[in-house]
RNA sequence: GUGGCUAUGGUAUAAUGGUUAUUACUUCGGUUUGUGGUACCGACAAUACGGGUUCAAUUCCCGUUAGCCACCCCA
């Protein structure tokens, strides 16, 4: 193809455009440009306002809860992930990463982190620290998915994992970190709040769900009717507008807590009102991954309109048998994790338009310099300011003095300094106030301190 | 994984079965030498990919890929 449509290009052309028939073949052949894979995302820097601050505040807000920076890698062994998210999930049955190594072993880019968390815990021998262990983490993570917006293969989380304690208190702040979190980020949110029990209780229910939905199967959904038997407790989690009928009356799993978990579950719920986190009792809620005991939580956006499918946010719970699963000693545990793009997502909603302003609003002063000596003083001028502590932005490799004052104003620069031959000689240099025009000459030994001033005042 | 919609320069768009594919923004250069925001001039740059129908396809058809939306599921 791209052949017959040179030929053609060169014959019907050959005559006008001798030139531009010629490149056109030149062009044909130029390497086909790459594109990114299906569902990855490049972060370009004008988005840098919204990642950044999703990355500070989260940081902050883990820090004042008291937990500390962990990561693990992005690669593990494919089997950590399918041991402890289960086998029978949609995360490890059809959207993990999974592929053999060069020795032939596999592995699996991580789909999350919690079991990454779990499996450094035990192999770092942290259960000798002092418990609990308070971890937080941001990074990516990947899953093979059919991308969507606010859905793609490599996606990014903040998260925060609490090992080694059990009790309700625990599970309570994780809530209010991952809810404190967002409310920062300026996006209302509510938590959706259910309590699965311990294993044992979730067998007892089980028993009693698969009866009932079996005495109901031919109301459910093809889908639904499958998960009977491999999967019964996601048939709640449906949207279907048959199976919501069917789940109406299904038994609620509240109702077949053990004593001790429903206690501790009360217990959650009052230490939630005591921090002034709202939530929803949610009786279906289950959560996608085997791991899960006791409290399962959710986050979601506040909003009437907004309520389709990508206003989750993120979500977490107590996973008391993760570790001792995975070959550690019995470590209960609980945690949360976020997913970054939605939440810029729900911060775009919301019109926190930070993205259109540069995040950072202080007054910029812009360098510029002109002819070899010129440029020669500025690096070393520049240097100088930099390692007193103050920045200013420049663009050395522009010759021309009106590019440069071009460039000062596209980035709203207060002040643009300019350094030419004169100036070099004289020891001086020119500060232009960029809203009036007017210019000061001053002495280079001065600039600094007057730099720190105008960064002050403005 | 299933279904629907879509695909024109970096971005946003116009148009057409037939000479050179429209316009705006952006980018770069210029309107004399060392002064930005305005104005004017100019340059770069596109029919996603592959196949078919046709004398002729960017336009019609099929496939692929990608994007969006819904489902599934989740973050």
């Amino acid at each position: 193809m791209p052949v017959k449509k040179t030929t053609k290009k060169a014959t019907t052309t050959k005559v006008t455009k001798k030139g531009s028939a010629a490149k056109k073949a030149v062009d044909n052949k130029k390497a086909k440009a790459y594109e990114s894979l299906r569902g990855m995302k490049d972060i370009l820097p004008k988005h840098e306002g919204y990642w950044l601050d999703v990355f500070h505040k989260s940081e902050s807000v883990a820090r004042a809860y008291g937990y500390q920076y962990m990561q693990a890698p992005i690669l593990e062994q494919a089997q950590l992930f399918v041991r402890s998210i289960g086998k029978g999930t949609d995360v490890v049955n059809k959207e993990m990463y999974i592929f053999e190594d060069r020795d032939g072993k596999k592995v699996a880019l991580r789909p999350e982190l919690t079991a990454g968390i779990a499996r450094a815990y035990i192999s770092n021998g942290m259960h000798n620290l002092p418990q609990p262990v308070k971890v937080w983490y941001q990074g990516p993570m990947f899953r093979h998915d059919r991308p969507q917006a606010g859905r793609y293969r490599q996606f990014h989380q903040f998260g925060c994992e609490v090992l080694g304690d059990r009790d309700p208190v625990i599970d309570a702040e994780l809530i209010a970190v991952s809810y404190n979190t967002i409310k920062d980020l300026g996006i209302d949110a509510v938590v959706h709040i259910n309590s699965i029990g311990s294993l044992e209780d979730r067998q007892n229910y089980l028993v009693e769900l698969v009866g009932y939905f079996r005495s109901k199967r031919s109301y459910l959904s093809d889908e639904s009717k499958k998960r009977v038997s491999k999967n019964p407790l996601r048939i709640l989690d449906s949207k279907d507008g048959q199976d919501l009928e069917v789940i109406q009356d299904a038994p609620q799993i509240i109702d077949w807590l053990s004593q001790d978990s429903k206690a501790y579950f009360m217990k959650v719920l009052e230490y939630l009102d005591e921090l002034q986190v709202p939530y929803v009792l949610v009786p279906t809620l289950v959560r996608g991954l085997d791991y899960y005991t006791d409290t399962v939580f959710e986050l979601f956006v506040d909003s009437e309109d907004a309520l389709s499918a990508q206003s989750a946010l993120g979500g977490g719970g107590r996973y008391d048998g993760l570790v001792e699963q995975l070959g550690g000693r019995l470590t209960p545990a609980a945690g949360f994790s976020l997913g970054i793009e939605r939440i810029i997502l729900a911060m775009k909603d919301q019109k926190q338009k930070l993205g259109d302003v540069p995040a950072e609003k202080k007054p910029h002063i812009f360098f510029a310099q002109l002819g070899e000596q010129g440029r020669r003083r500025a690096l070393s001028l520049i240097e100088q300011l930099r390692k007193s502590g103050v920045f200013v932005g420049s663009h050395l490799s522009k010759n021309s003095l009106k590019g440069q004052l071009e460039l000062a104003n596209k980035q709203h620069a207060t002040h643009t300094i300019i350094l030419g031959q004169k100036e070099v000689q004289d020891g001086t240099v020119i500060i232009r106030d960029m809203d009036s025009g007017i210019q000061e000459i001053i002495d280079q030994k001065k600039l600094e301190k007057k730099l720190k001033k105008l960064l002050e005042i403005v």
